[in-house]
RNA sequence: GGGCUCGUAGUAUAGUCUGGACAGCACAGGGGCCUCCGGAGCCUCUAACCCGGGUUCAAAUCCCGGCGGGCCCGCCA
């Protein structure tokens, strides 16, 4: 609704401003705090008309007109800025189509466009930690958003199923005594691997007899041998298994499991190699064969391959890339920043192979521990299945603290619910580019803003829902501030999701969230619903019936779950 | 050393791309609110744009130079 009064806006004012004698490229329509939309177009026109932004503004004004059928009730002028406001259409409007898309509210017109987002895509080398946690929430999100923003989208892990670190896992799992490793810390495929992984490693660093033998699983691998492919693949499998359990647990799922091997199996990396090897930008360095990006402003030489023959992680995701683009108008990858120098030149390899498109990416900073980065391979992390326990058992405590006549298994549910809310909203609700640094008791700390605001003022709509009966309704009955607020807060929505959905930020989501249950919860404080007489009281009704819709389809959007008590 | 990125109250953040009206929110701290549908709530006070230049009628926002944090600069992934 936001959206069609905008665009009545936009055409009254620029006739208005034509009418007036003047010419403008841009009419600075903006959301403002005085009004529901003002423009600061005067400004624009001052310099280039030599006249008082005021005069402008005010001779602008003279000659709006407002057409009969519109959402438009009112401009005026304050200073330099022409405000406008909506009418009682809109809100009524507002109301009555929420009430009938009920669960599709929001969502935006089908486009004939799709994508592939691919995220998480994280090493299976053992349980996924906090420090790269953001991106299976980031992406997921991401993920419902463009799903309602009308695109057909696919979202893919991809599996790094190839390379030393499987063969150094293939390799301690023969010659590791599993009696000289600690206990898995939990009873799960991921940390029983990762238990190899740290060894094997620690022992490629003391001992170069170990590299070369790790070496040796590697190039068995790469030749094809049968064995040791089944070992490399039972092995990833077994981790990827554990890590989806996890992810699971925080309602992130992915349509396509996409494996690296797959593109060195069919060819299509070799067929890469060659291709690149016929350009001028190619040169072969002790047996290596190399690109020189200067062209492209990276001074950095990209390794295609070693001087052994065996391809690299990037030249393989050239492939995976090329794969994407033919089976996608539009391809996504949230990634984290140590990233963005192999992205920039798997980049430039697209556009040497005549590749028009690119790939957007999304890149977020790592969360760090105070005392430093996170790593697998040396063991400083915090697992996220440890995370989302401590979070589990901090949400039971709450529950148990305001509902305490509540079943055992309600309240355990209810904790679940409330745990898992708290940590998608607390980790997407930062954007992507800023660094976080992890403390348990900020992590656990559910601020008081977060997903269990939002989702008391959900449970709170449904209190009232539960207490009464929808039935005809006048919304024009509803004039009270608060009221018009929260139509008007309610009325945003579609437009958040479009935003959201062209810039890839999430973040604006869970702000635009917070707001809402902040509307909501001041209608709830100050207009009574239940008590109120009979017309006023089935409008209202039906009001928060809207409120409950746009509530759940926000936290839908979030990947959180809207509970209807807690 | 080079490149990328971030810097907003005591803490943590929104806004920065696309410059405009009081820099929004929360936690912490001060003061209030249950004759009322769930107080995980509502109202209110205190408190911030890293520093220095520049562009502009107008800069948290754009440009240049500092300073500080993070990341990258492997024939690892």
């Amino acid at each position: 609704m936001f959206l069609e009064f905008k665009n009545g806006v936009k055409s009254l004012l620029q006739k208005a401003v034509e009418a007036a004698g003047y010419e403008v490229a841009d009419l600075c329509l903006e959301t403002s705090a005085y009004a529901d939309l003002a423009s600061s177009v005067a400004f624009k026109l001052s310099s280039k008309y030599k006249e008082s932004p005021q005069i402008i503004a005010t001779k602008i004004f003279e000659k709006i007109q407002i057409p009969k059928k519109s959402y438009v009730d009112k401009a005026d002028v304050i200073g330099p800025y022409i405000n406008f406001y909506v009418n009682r259409e809109f809100l009524d409007e507002t109301i009555k189509q929420i009430s009938a898309e009920g669960e599709n509210y929001g969502s935006l017109p089908k486009k004939d466009e799709r994508i592939i987002l691919e995220h998480t895509s994280a090493n299976p080398t053992g349980p996924l930690h906090v420090g790269r946690g953001r991106n299976p929430i980031i992406g997921d999100t991401l993920a419902r958003i463009l799903r309602r923003a009308g695109y057909d989208i696919e979202t893919q892990f991809y599996v790094n199923d190839m390379g030393k670190q499987i063969a150094a896992i293939v390799w301690g799992y023969d010659n590791v005594d599993p009696n000289t490793l600690s206990k898995p810390e939990r009873d799960k495929p991921d940390h029983d691997i990762v238990r190899y992984y740290r060894r094997a490693t620690e022992l490629i660093s003391e001992d170069p007899k170990v590299d070369v033998e790790v070496n040796e699983v590697l190039a068995k691998y790469e030749s094809g041998d049968p064995k040791t492919i089944k070992r490399f693949k039972k092995v990833v499998e077994n981790c990827i298994e554990g890590q989806r359990q996890t992810l699971e647990r925080v309602n992130v799922h992915y349509d396509r499991f996409v494996w690296e091997s797959q593109f060195v199996r069919d060819g299509s990396v070799d067929e890469i190699i060659e291709k690149l090897k016929k350009t001028r930008y190619a040169s072969l360095r002790d047996g290596a064969l190399t690109l020189d990006l200067r062209e492209f402003g990276l001074e950095k030489d990209f390794v295609l391959t070693r001087s052994d023959g065996i391809t690299l992680y990037t030249t393989r995701d050239i492939a995976y890339h090329l794969w994407k683009f033919s089976n996608a108008d539009v391809v996504i990858n949230v990634l984290g920043e140590d990233q963005k120098l192999a992205m920039a030149q798997l980049q430039a390899a697209l556009k040497i192979l005549n590749i028009e498109k690119e790939p957007k990416i999304v890149f977020y900073s790592f969360v760090s521990l105070p005392e430093g980065r996170m790593s697998t391979r040396e063991g400083i992390v915090v697992d996220l299945d440890d995370l989302l326990d401590e979070a589990l058992e901090r949400a039971y405590i709450e529950v148990d603290k305001r509902r305490p006549e509540l079943p055992e298994d309600r309240k355990r549910k209810v904790a679940e619910i409330v745990g898992m809310g708290a940590v998608r909203f607390d980790t997407v609700k930062v954007a992507p580019e800023k660094m976080m640094t992890f403390r348990w008791e900020e992590a656990l700390d559910f601020e008081k803003q977060g997903a269990p605001f939002i989702q008391y003022a959900h449970a709170r709509a449904c209190s009232i829902l539960s207490k009464a009966q929808l039935g005809d309704f006048d919304p024009s009955l509803l004039k009270e501030s608060y009221e018009v607020e929260l139509i008007k807060k309610m009325a945003f929505f579609p437009s958040m999701i479009a935003s959201a959905a062209s810039d890839l930020k999430p973040n604006l989501i869970a702000t635009y969230a917070r707001e809402l249950a902040e509307t909501f919860n001041q209608f709830y404080r100050y207009i009574p619903v239940l008590r109120a007489e009979e017309d006023i009281r089935n409008a209202r009704l039906a009001l928060v019936n809207c409120a409950r819709i746009v509530l759940a389809n926000v936290l839908d959007l979030l990947g959180i779950i809207a509970p209807e008590s807690m």
